[in-house]
DNA sequence: GTCTATACACTGATAGAC
DNA sequence: GTCTATCAGTGTATAGAC
């Protein structure tokens, strides 16, 4: 692992727990092993290193999203158990990345979201709208296999279903009166059932169709 | 309104806005258009301003939220359709609200988590179990009137589905490919839909039953 | 490339006049 | 209670030796 790798992880840390502007250069140089003058040698400011990590966290949330989302191999059953499956398995690795995004976001979505444009066309090249989520949703409420449905609104359901008790972990911990490892449980057990909740939402019948 | 109130409603603006790090006593005090000098005179130190603004932060949304999970009034039905509508509300009332409390409650956790807890606790008087969210949710399964359903896990997802499309504004945003006008749209019709995905993942017939 | 030492700006907080 | 002036502490960033 370079010194340039360890730093990233380092300020990754460091930067998600504090925010950018709780973070602090000493600590980030302390967390990596080196002093804090080599920190300016490999990144010429904190905005900058702010900028790599963030740039890199993105990049780590949204493809694999915006590929469940549009990748045009996938049926619609299939991509309902992708979405559910990808999330959980993102988010158990990396426990703060999702609130992270959310909070810079939110803090300067002006310097951001140019960013986040150019990764979703970068990496959505399905131009085939027929075969994304959106798409099937749109057909199948129309032939009427699905039940009525906004197409948006049914996936800003599955998004939240799947991502809020990681953003907001702290909070549904306290709501649902769970422990650190009672909640740990209740998340793995969490998929399973998701797939039955987002399934029921849009489908005839409980049974699976393929 | 008096200087106090300016103050808070100030801090908490900045407070919300730039995380507690990132906040600026200099222009906390340019909102409340007073002098900087004067915030001190209220309250010693940033910390103490920093604690008033997130406890009744905390109480805004928990409260409400609490409430409505545990008031012994409501039928089943009944409590699906206050629970989005009070979410709601709230939301588009303080729109940074919920991000600002995960922000912290992730921060700090341990300075906090008390404080939630004595809210909870003194404003969920219901000891009455079975007339909870969760008691109804299991009497229902139990007796065959819902599909079956894990009652955590359906709470959960009930949360994220009205309250992640706020959170995470920018990011839904960017993944519906939505402007600001077009997404304040989108969450007015939220309402109508949100109920609908919530019966159809427990009740048996899509028609409401009282 | 990595260190020590240091410059420089900023911020939270206080003293004291009015 | 509200202001001006100022201090002390901290944090980013750089200079320069090795």
């Amino acid at each position: 692992m370079t010194t340039e790798e360890k730093i990233l992880v380092a300020a990754r840390e460091e930067f998600q727990q504090a925010g950018f502007g709780g973070a602090r250069m000493q600590k980030i140089a302390d967390r990596a092993g080196i002093n804090k003058a080599s920190l300016h040698y490999y990144y010429r400011n904190k905005e900058k290193l702010f900028q790599q990590v963030l740039q890199k966290d993105i990049l780590r949330l949204m493809i694999p999203v915006s590929m469940v989302l549009r990748d045009p191999s996938l049926s619609l059953e299939q991509r309902i158990r992708t979405f559910v499956k990808t999330t959980t398995q993102l988010f158990m690795d990396q426990p703060n990345l999702l609130l992270f995004i959310m909070q810079e976001l939110n803090r300067a979505p002006e310097r951001l979201l140019n960013l986040v444009r150019d990764i979703l066309k970068e990496h959505g090249l399905n131009d085939d709208e027929s075969r994304t989520f959106r798409g099937q949703l749109e057909e199948g409420v129309k032939n009427g296999t699905l039940k009525p449905v906004d197409p948006e609104q049914y996936i800003a359901s599955v998004l939240g279903m799947c991502m809020f008790p990681y953003a907001a972990r702290s909070l549904v911990m306290e709501l649902l009166e769970k422990d650190k490892e009672a909640y740990q449980n209740f998340l793995e057990q969490r998929q399973e059932e998701l797939i039955t909740l987002c399934r029921r939402m849009i489908f005839r019948s409980d049974e699976p169709e393929d």
